[in-house]
RNA sequence: CGCGGGGUAGAGCAGCUGGUAGCUCGUCGGGCUCAUAACCCGGAGGUCGUUGGUUCAAAUCCUUCCCCCGCAACCA
């Protein structure tokens, strides 16, 4: 019979900087999934990979004076880049992609132009802000405040060609899928997708650019690149060989599609990925898992704020084997979790050396001490075995239960009622009182047996978390070829009766804690640092800078505006007798009330904006700056309260 | 009323198809000595965010309000 089949992916990652924990969080787990489908004697396909074009790579690279796809290269395979992580993190994946791959920038302008042809892609104009000094497009939240991110200079509306996907065309199909059972999970994902998403109406998709050059030209309208929805969702289908001839495994794997995704891309995953094949009529992936994410103080993690923790640090000081084993343990897959070095020490210490390593040493120590390292044939059973006899049996049909459905933390969990009750029964057993009687051999031999075969299961099933350190134990306690598999996973008596042990190294060693998070300090204090210091703006003229025209005013009065978390609309006095409306985006600094009667600065003569439904004929004037922690620091400026309205700042 | 998640022992979490509130760490006491000062047992510690309701019975279902977090919107 052949093979059951299993594709798995993980999302590809944006090299635009180096990979941090989460990255290495969302990999680890795919990995383990990975590695016990293989276990279980499946197929499998498992990709992942880099997503290496867009605008923002073309700018580091410009920074850097390199070109772009040297800057990748640097990232993914040079020196402690992506393809280093992975190797480091024992990442067992089938194929690596780039999107700069040849065969992948050949198949996504082949979908392109079938998309283009079926009608689902059409050519359109992509509204905008454009900088016609930098001679670039600018979306509305790139804008730095409502100046050229580039040049600091004022942008305007415009319109370039571009296409868009017609997205909207399979709203409805898409939320059936959505609503259809267990396509996306966890199923809170599912709502949120559908409230936020669907229901408001899906807008057509831009899907190409012309405003930078760093992506898939679209080969029938050159000066085009293929925006990054097209070019990087399909990587999961050019991996396997579509579209293009570099591999031909295409139609073996590619129904039994799982995406694992953190929950960031849910959306992209969910709704316009589905659209897409849907658009070139292939059929559904099995599913998206959308994970939670790693936080650090209750924060997200982000470069911004300093915080971001380091895999290669953490393998060098725990190992990768712990490291693995830790992310996967403590967090709710599907959740966000608390990460904490704190949280990293104790989980090693209290699961995999105080119970896991400490029962294979303190079992293979007895194995040695009074067999010499070789157990006699002759048993002894008692009742007392049935519990620990009944664990080791029935393990594996709850583990795998939970890791078919992704819970990898509870899958854990089991494993470990298994190793609790096993150094209970040592307890129980006592076999150091049993050695002592030469009649009581044959009841010590089996007591150790048992020890050992419920060891065995153990590390059958902890294998696809820790490879390289269940490897070594298996051969501490004896265990090799078939007794290690799946098969025999839910099996007592596997290992042979005169089975010869060989205590090692200590697998899992103890952590000092105290000492350890000193260490780990001394790391990360070097980061700790003053706010960054904004490098100036390019030089601007006298007469430009007199067009700003700044004038004192009085604030009449000041209110939060409704469903805003971030607005407060003031009413002030310009000077001119009539009153001015200024919204302003700084609630999270200041009550509306303790700002009424302040005398403050503005700017008059911006264009008047709405936002969220409201005029805004004006800016007020702020100190801002951003703290070390990534939060921004912003000071309304409040003058003297003798200064008049009115008054010009020049 | 934009959407979603969450508020349970000192900390971190589970339980949430209703029926004496559980796990890990920490803490206190005991046991054991094979083992990586590890292991095993027991104790202390919670009016399960708040209000009202359904029920013989609610952490668990419905309702009011409060707080936290994310998304969306929005900070000129």
């Amino acid at each position: 019979m052949e093979k059951k089949r299993f594709y798995i992916t993980t999302p590809i990652y944006y090299p635009s900087d180096k990979l941090h924990i989460g990255h290495t969080y969302c990999t680890v787990a795919t990995d383990t999934i990975a590695r016990y489908k293989r276990l279980c004697g499946y197929d499998v396909m498992f990709l992942t990979g880099t997503d290496e074009h867009g605008q923002k790579i073309e700018e580091k690279a410009r920074e850097a004076g390199i070109t772009p796809q040297e800057y990748v290269d640097r990232i993914v395979t040079g020196k402690g880049g992506v393809l280093d992580l992975w190797k480091l993190m024992n990442i067992s994946n089938d194929r690596f992609i780039r999107t700069t791959d040849d065969y992948h920038v050949a198949g996504i302008q082949r979908i392109f132009r079938k998309m283009y042809e079926k009608g689902d892609i059409y050519k359109g104009t992509y509204k905008g802000k454009y900088c016609t000094p930098c001679e670039s497009f600018w979306t509305e939240s790139q804008l730095v405040d409502g100046k050229c991110p580039d040049c600091g200079r004022e942008v305007r509306d415009a319109e370039e060609e571009a296409y868009f996907f017609r997205l909207s065309k399979y709203a409805k199909p898409v939320q059936e899928l959505l609503e259809s059972g267990t396509f996306l999970e966890p199923a809170s994902r599912v709502n949120e997708m559908i409230n936020n998403f669907i229901k408001p109406g899906l807008e057509d998709l831009c899907v190409s650019r012309t405003s930078f050059k760093w992506g898939i030209p679209v080969d029938f309208d050159p000066g085009h690149v293929v925006y990054v929805w097209v070019d990087a969702l399909f990587n999961y289908a050019t991996a396997l060989g579509y579209m293009n001839d570099r591999y031909d495994d295409f139609d073996k794997y590619w129904p039994v599609v799982h995406h694992i995704v953190g929950k960031e891309i849910v959306r992209f995953h969910s709704i316009i990925w589905p659209a897409m094949l849907m658009s070139v009529d292939l059929p559904m992936p099995q599913k998206v898992y959308g994970h939670g994410w790693l936080i650090i103080d209750g924060g997200k993690m982000s470069k911004s704020k300093g915080n971001v923790v380091d895999p290669y640090v953490l393998a060098d000081k725990f190992g990768v084997d712990a490291l693995r084993f830790f992310l996967l343990r403590t967090f709710p897959f599907g959740t966000d979790g608390n990460f904490s070095n704190e949280l990293l020490i104790s989980t090693i210490n209290t699961d995999l050396a105080n119970d896991l390593g400490n029962l294979v040493s303190r079992t293979t120590a007895m194995v040695e001490k009074y067999f010499g390292g070789k157990l006699i044939p002759e048993r002894e059973a008692a009742e007392a075995d049935g519990e620990l006899l009944g664990l080791i049996r029935s393990t594996k049909e709850r583990y795998a239960k939970q890791m078919d459905a992704f819970q990898l933390h509870v899958a854990l969990e089991e494993v470990f009622k298994l190793i609790q009750r096993a150094n209970k029964y040592i307890d129980e057993n006592a076999p150091w009182v049993l050695a002592k009687d030469e009649s009581k051999k044959p009841r010590l031999a089996t007591v150790l047996y048992n020890l050992l075969e419920a060891l065995r299961v153990s590390l059958i099933m902890l294998s696809p978390f820790m490879p390289d350190s269940c490897a070594r134990a298996f051969a501490q306690i004896g265990a090799e070829g078939e007794s290690t598999g799946w098969d025999k996973a839910g099996e007592y008596g596997v290992l042979p009766a005169e089975v010869a042990v060989h205590k090692g190294e200590t697998l899992f060693p103890r952590v000092d804690a105290a000492k350890m998070l000193a260490e780990l300090e001394s790391h990360s204090a070097k980061k700790e640092a003053v706010p960054a210091f904004k490098p100036v703006l390019p030089d601007v003229s006298i007469d430009e800078f007199a067009k700003c025209d700044m004038r004192v005013c009085k604030v009449l009065a000041c209110e939060a505006v409704p469903k805003s978390d971030k607005l407060l609309k003031f009413t002030l006095d310009d000077g001119s007798g009539k009153p001015r409306q200024i919204l302003s985006g700084i609630h999270s600094f200041y009550e509306p009330e303790t700002l009424v009667g302040k005398t403050v600065a503005a700017i008059l003569n911006l264009p008047a904006r709405k936002m969220m439904g409201q005029l805004s004929e004006g800016m007020l004037l702020s100190a801002v700056r951003e703290l070390p922690d990534g939060k921004e620091e912003l000071h309304l400026m409040i003058l003297d309260d003798a200064v008049p309205a009115g008054a010009q700042l020049c």
